[in-house]
DNA sequence: CGCTGGATTGAGGCCGATCAACTTCAGTGG
DNA sequence: CCACTGAAGTTGATCGGCCTCAATCCAGCG
């Protein structure tokens, strides 16, 4: 990772479309006017991409990090929205809000394409594959969290964690993965408590359906976890 | 009402514009291809528009009437994951599975537009102002629903009545409206019971911030509903 | 080494679910 | 018009899952 990111710093001119292989971002960054997909942003570890109120003018590539985006409610809680990994767009709620509505900040050192939103509407205007593959990872941003809906705690944790294995798949080898979230923020997104998340994960791991030794997760049991994701 | 679907019935050849009038997808209905306008379909009350793991074929522009789209869980429980009101469109989410995932059912007789999606990419190809107008109407439906990861009962309620209020309001006159779902959807919908949903609003109705007699329902203080949804 | 923030684990309390009884509504046919 | 009937809504009592609060543990890091 380090090296990755390294590698961007040294060499902005190199093809820095090997970040955005994953799922079918990469076009995106590809085809949308070149001379502007060298404005990659290298974004610190805690530091905000973008801030609720701020009028909206990116769409955001993620190449490397996670990022969460959340709400502050009036009771000054801090309420999770969603998450977003390598590959994936940031800023597709703002079109309708014409501002962007949530913080969206990296939970590890990241680095994003930034796209202007007029850019991208040109690009697409000329490219239909473009617009068909942009269609598609609308419709995919809409089918995400679908799983928030579950009714108990242990269905939503187990779909959490398929989603999180399935995206961070092409970064991460095989059914091992880092946990690249506090327990709390993991809670906060499945409108549980932080506790919950951690009793329900050393239950998970005494079950021997998962492996876990802190951020660091192994996947032993995925048909069980389905079935408990599907609340069997 | 009746009138308006009598009138559709009887008159295939006027302006069915007029149904669609509402929100921003009249515009949809009109440039899509004009000879593909005209195919209308009538829906009955409980009749379902398209089935799970049914080929994504068409996206619907709802002209009249509720829908809306479920899926039976592994315990045989029906989970809804939204509802759909006149001027929006149902079938996006299937872009990107390629089938449909739901069921989508009107809650009462409806009437929807019937657009072929290769239809649809060919006319939003050929017209820019129509694929911003997409983008917008796509970007609309990721806002939809925030409040489902409210905290408490009382504040997803509020919220949902506000949503209901806003997007009936092109077809209802003032702050006064026809709930259209049962107790049960609201509570399905919004992970409570039945049960909840009608304590809830017997006690809006008793601290006069709602009038309240069966469906039909009168926003008196949106001002507090407001402020319930936020958790004040 | 000690410090610090996150993670774990336990005890008690509350919100909303469930179960059940009753009421009201809407549709039907006499 | 009314009686009948099944579905939906209301209301009350009890129960359980998850939250809150709190103490302790642990890994990472200067």
């Amino acid at each position: 990772m380090r090296e990755c990111l390294k590698l961007t710093a040294e060499c902005p001119s190199c093809s820095l479309a090997l970040f955005c292989v994953h799922h079918q971002a990469e076009m995106l960054v590809e085809q949308v006017r070149p001379q502007t997909v060298k404005k990659y942003r290298h974004i610190l570890r805690h530091e905000a991409l973008f801030l609720p109120n701020h009028k909206f003018q990116n769409l955001y590539v993620i190449s490397h990090g996670v990022f969460k985006a959340y709400q502050i409610e009036a009771d000054g809680k801090e309420r999770i929205r969603g998450f977003y990994f390598p590959g994936e767009i940031l800023g597709f709620e703002a079109i309708y809000t014409d501002s962007y509505r949530v913080t969206a900040t990296a939970l590890s050192e990241a680095l994003v394409c930034e796209i202007p939103y007029e850019h991208f509407l040109e690009s697409v205007q000329d490219k239909p594959g473009l617009q068909q593959r942009c269609l598609y990872l609308f419709s995919k941003q809409l089918n995400v969290g679908s799983y928030l809906a579950a009714a108990t705690a242990l269905q939503r944790l187990a779909a959490f964690l398929l989603d999180l294995s399935e995206r961070l798949h092409s970064t991460e080898a095989g059914t091992q993965f880092i946990i690249p979230m506090s327990r709390q923020d993991i809670g906060n997104y499945l409108r549980l408590s932080g506790e919950t998340i951690s009793r329900l994960l050393s239950q998970m791991h005494k079950s021997k359906i998962i492996a876990l030794k802190y951020k660091k997760i192994r996947i032993l049991q995925a048909k069980r976890l389905q079935e408990m994701a599907a609340g069997c």
